[in-house]
DNA sequence: AAATTTAATGCAAAGGTTTGCATTAAACTT
DNA sequence: AAGTTTAATGCAAACCTTTGCATTAAATTT
């Protein structure tokens, strides 16, 4: 039924001419006659002829594909970097295999060590949460396939990054629950060894301390994992304390949206009661009620430009250019869930 | 810096030896030596050996990759779906490449073009909401590419689908809004030329005729997309209208949710005067207050068997096999925004 | 008419792997 | 000792493309 695929040697048969004439032709090389390229042209139509990209890719020890490592897609967050790295890559006719590591430092390993295999041109990775480790990591470096993190950071490891300054993010929320007069402020964290949760737990320590708060270690909780139900029991805990908190920062929307859901349950008002201060701004964030203070962070342009530094360290291969670390700046967004200033 | 990457050629050289040898020693041919194998593999771990893929993609001509087209994965469904799909491939070495169509017809013709290009050897698809001729699929089947649509039907196409029952699922909302006391139930629907969409706009009739109760056109609104912000506009107009609704079956959940918004700023009570239903449930759906009553769908196992399907195909390449088609039941779930029966 | 330039095309290698068939040398059988 | 089997290895083609160099034939110059 599928009759094979027609090659160039199919074309070049048929017009009684030699193989390297018909892909000049079809390259429109200088040196061959106009006629020749018409012929060519047209029975290559006839044929359904296009290019195997298969031959091209191990001619060119190039395969004009890159690896993503993410540790799930079904955030909207990581689902909005992958469309931002997309945006970028199709332009430039990459494509893009997309791995998810399941937040596990396993998977990741054989995750990295597959893209190897299938020949990449590069990755572009946000490590789980349990990769303390980084080998896997140089090892691909040391096979010169260009790697660039976004977002979670691995400390040590040499290699560009895009990161956001989720320090400042954390710092500005809870900044500004203690400008709008609370002062049991509450946060619940994410896994530790996580960059982007460690930096906000220190942005909400030194906001604390900037504004001579004493920090209670009952107010702070950190969950395993990042969905709606991590949240639930945290937020219960907290908000049944007997001097419980008035404000909460979590690590993230989920968590917020979990901790407002616990604070309705306890029939607590939001925000008079107890203000609630997220961290992405998801876009159904604002369709809560009340609607959720989040902080943003620049998701879409976060996978563009990583996308864009890994094509370009691609391009530039054998060069010894220096490292580029870029950090995006988050912006507190406030809506109904904190006490207006 | 980088050394390029070893090859049998270099082991081979390395021991004297032929490439042949060292390629069969290396996957344990029984015609070889066993001194010789350990000799082999030893070195080629020294020289941090691994197989270019691309070699034997060629050799092959299979790439062992498959193509994932969708329209946007930034919706918790699709993502879902590629989880589900994932999570078959993976154990089955395969990998994915992934595109968005966005919901063009012109990138979704362009992104099979280049999935055949590039070999992959199989494709799963959601056609996007303005395709309406499958030409650029039948096309790919006549190369011999297997094809498995899912979620969104093509009707006319002859391929195997995966799809749900969402004239079922709509019904059963609508049925259900009707027996908890409802009598003007609005639709809000998506673009009509969507299988999903044209589904769940006929469950909604139905349900409604066999209840007797009349179709009013004015009860029944389009959105051209299916984001929030798409759901303000109809759902304000509708519950503006004199004879107002008391009861919205949306066509997902996101515009259900936007429908709750602007149901909440018009002042009007969920679910006592006013009814909400929606179509996904989505994890957050649990969260909005009131929660969300919808109807759920099985996205992550209609991902896997879309995957498990194209697999078999791939596998039984020539074979004259009979289509499936499966098609998923969807459940109501029953919440907070709509009446108790 | 001979020598030189120009235009068009072809040959063959290279990229890395697998595999059918051929070859070699050793071990066995008669 | 001659013939046959067995074990181990090598040769070369195939997958499809691009491209440097060589070749051919025609056109131009002397």
């Amino acid at each position: 039924m599928s009759k094979p695929r027609a090659t160039l040697k199919d074309i070049a048969t048929k017009l009684n001419i030699s193989i390297s004439t018909v892909s000049r032709a079809l390259n429109d090389h200088p040196a061959i006659n106009q006629k020749t390229k018409r012929s060519v042209k047209s029975t290559a139509k006839k044929l359904n002829y296009y290019p195997n990209l298969l031959a091209l890719n191990l001619l060119q020890k190039k395969s004009n594909t890159i690896g993503v490592v993410v540790p799930e897609i079904t955030s909207h967050f990581f689902s909005s970097v992958i469309t931002g790295i997309q945006d970028i890559l199709r332009p430039s006719n990459y494509n893009m295999i997309i791995c998810q590591s399941e937040e596990s430092y396993k998977d990741e390993v054989e995750i990295v060590e597959n893209l190897m295999r299938v020949g990449v041109d590069g990755i572009l990775v946000s490590p789980s949460s349990s990769t303390k480790n980084f080998e896997h990591f140089r090892r691909l470096k040391k096979s010169g396939i260009p790697i660039v993190v976004f977002d979670r950071d691995c400390p040590g490891l040499e290699v560009d990054k895009v990161l956001v300054d989720d320090y400042d993010g954390a710092f500005q929320a809870v900044d500004y629950l203690i400008k709008s007069g609370c002062k049991r402020i509450a946060h619940i964290g994410g896994p530790l060894n996580l960059s982007t949760t460690k930096h906000r737990l220190e942005g909400y320590l030194d906001a604390l301390k900037e504004n001579d708060i004493p920090i209670d270690k009952k107010y702070i909780k950190h969950v395993k994992g990042f969905t709606h139900e991590d949240g639930i029991k945290p937020a219960k805990s907290l908000l049944k304390l007997e001097n419980k908190p008035d404000a909460i920062f979590a690590v993230n929307d989920c968590i917020a949206i979990s901790a407002m859901y616990a604070a309705k349950m306890l029939k607590l008002k939001i925000p008079e009661e107890i203000s609630i201060i997220g961290f992405d701004d998801e876009p159904h964030s604002s369709y809560f009620t009340p609607e959720l203070s989040t902080v943003w962070q620049p998701v879409y342009s976060m996978g563009m430009l990583s996308a864009r530094i890994l094509l370009k360290r691609i391009s530039n291969t054998d060069e010894k250019q220096k490292l580029r670390e870029e950090i995006f700046k988050p912006e507190l967004v406030i809506r109904a869930s904190s006490k207006k200033i």
